[in-house]
DNA sequence: CTGAAAGCGCTTACAG
DNA sequence: CTGAAAGCGCTTACAG
């Protein structure tokens, strides 16, 4: 059987014996319509099914209430809990993610960033910095809310809600220095936060008077594997590390599992530090030291903000969340 | 400065000398354009900036470009492969995914589905399948291609990608008893998926002669640290276990870490097996027996019954992408 | 608190 | 291969 035709707000209209103005008031702004019309209303909404067409809405009042989130992947990503915290949020708000993946590379952005703008989202949150120069210039063109987040630059396309990753590399230089290590090895995803944080770190260690650390590179996303692959390619160095600083918990996890099955007492014989605390870290024997980074809080600021926004408010570019050291027994 | 009204369609073709119609069929299928017609007005969208409004296209051509991606979390969800492979290939032929969050109980799953037929989503996908029969038959209902992922419903919604649940548990029960365990243990999340597997298995451990085996309760999502503890509470059991039988990898691997630092040999002294055959299952030490489930199969067969529906083509309800059980060395 | 009317920016069947 | 015209289903400023 063919479906029938989706009734439309005119019909609701007609079985209420209203105006359409008065049922479109009725759907957005409850309030404003008097009870007995209201119930009418919903009455003739229940009988025929009615089911609004939000595209219709969105090209009448130029508001999609459509936020477009982009991230480099969500296999396994430090992000999801920051994206999911949004989701939720943006869902009570009425508003939808549009999820799109950009790849570690970036290759994709520019595409995404166009599709995104030609559905007229109200919003696009990115997680991390946007490098490219023209693709920052083009999104400043546009009458669209942008937020960088899990970054914090000097100059945020529009607004930037994160934190210095030079600021936490170097932080942890300070804090494996304070408990003694003094030979660090660095494992080193090639993204370019974790390359911040790297040189954060170096030049921390370097000024209080340590040697250059060393270190290596490994592929994003970052995974367990790569953890168990580091420990082993720690048998090539020159000198023996005391400490592996591990550019994400995953890659601490594996390297931990691999460190013990060869039999090494860690932190004695080896420490190790994470990044991002994710929830294994706390969970993990030995528990694994670590750097929180709340993802829940970069996305209630960045809730925050676009709400503020929504209401026609001034608000600030840059917000710093920071960071926090979390000691445990790994390192 | 206040930014200039976005340029539309009819500016474009006022520029290229054309009428709108031309540029819209320009936009949408270049070959039917003539290549100067084309060239000239390649141009013009070049020279004004012009970014075509997709709310306007969905609402004349009441086709959205829009998918629904209903799952449950994206934090610790075995589904994550399986919704970014499918986001990727929904990028290419140009549609966007709207994610949405449904939590463990369902509790908003028809509020994101009211919400995803106002967008006039060209499809809902969602992972799971869905319990509550007034649901079921809302979609029924409605003229959107519904697919069902990771479950295989005797009578799906409309299309279902998956495999049954059941006979995976029976066939890891096959497999432990084939290998000589004895006294399997369960721990089950309390996700309708992992209650029907915990049931296929002990019909079949059972049928094959076995005790009816022992077996506890975690929440879902289900993550590390439950592991760590359900290898505790393996303590409180009247007959020792030869043999866990793990809802997912997580649990496994968290079981694994617990047991290794209490200094229990895995497989000798206990034998786990896990479910979902995550990347990090095949890296752990000791490497993770699992049952490997095809997420990005899943994705694929997806999307080609999206494609078919979308040329009008007849589609089979019931897509069976099996499992397979992956014998390492902790079972 | 409610209605009449114009408009949002596209697509497409029809005709040529 | 291209154009004129109608229509997609809402919202909102204006008036009462």
């Amino acid at each position: 059987m063919p479906l029938p035709r989706a009734p439309r707000l005119e019909e609701v209209a007609v079985e209420a014996g209203v105006s359409p103005a008065t049922v479109s008031r009725y759907l957005n702004s409850p309030r404003v319509v008097a009870e007995a019309t209201g119930k009418r209303i919903r009455q003739a909404i229940e009988k025929l099914g009615y089911v609004p067409n939000l595209n219709a809405g969105a090209l009448a009042s130029s508001k999609s209430r459509l936020i477009a989130a982009l991230v480099p992947d969500i296999a396994a990503s430090m992000f999801n809990d920051t994206v999911e915290a949004m989701i939720d949020s943006l869902a009570e708000d009425g508003n939808s993610v549009v999820l799109a993946l950009t790849g570690y590379d970036n290759h994709r952005l520019l595409a995404e960033i166009e599709l995104a703008l030609a559905r007229r989202v109200d919003a696009i949150i990115l997680t991390g910095i946007v490098g490219d120069k023209r693709t920052r210039e083009r999104l400043r063109a546009h009458p669209v809310t942008v937020i960088e987040t899990w970054g914090l630059p000097e100059d945020p396309i529009d607004i930037a809600v994160g934190f210095s990753h030079r600021a936490a590399g170097a932080e942890v230089a300070r804090f494996l220095r304070g408990r003694g290590y003094r030979r660090p090895h660095l494992v080193v995803p090639t993204s370019p936060r974790a390359e911040r944080r790297a040189t954060g770190f170096i030049e921390q260690w370097l000024q209080d008077g340590g040697d250059e650390p060393t270190r290596m590179s490994v592929a994003v996303p970052s995974f367990f594997g790569q953890g168990r692959l580091s420990f082993r390619m720690l048998a090539d160095l020159d000198v023996r590390p005391d400490v592996v600083v591990c550019g994400s918990d995953w890659i601490a996890q594996g390297l931990i599992v691999e460190a013990l099955a060869a039999g090494i007492c860690i932190p004695d014989q080896l420490a190790v530090i994470g990044f991002g605390n994710l929830r294994m870290a706390g969970d993990m024997r030995p528990t694994i030291t670590s750097v929180d980074i709340d993802g829940k809080h970069i996305a209630r600021e960045t809730i925050r903000v676009l709400r503020a926004r929504a209401l026609g408010r001034e608000v600030e570019k840059r917000i710093d969340v920071g960071f926090r050291m979390v000691a445990r027994e790994s390192a």
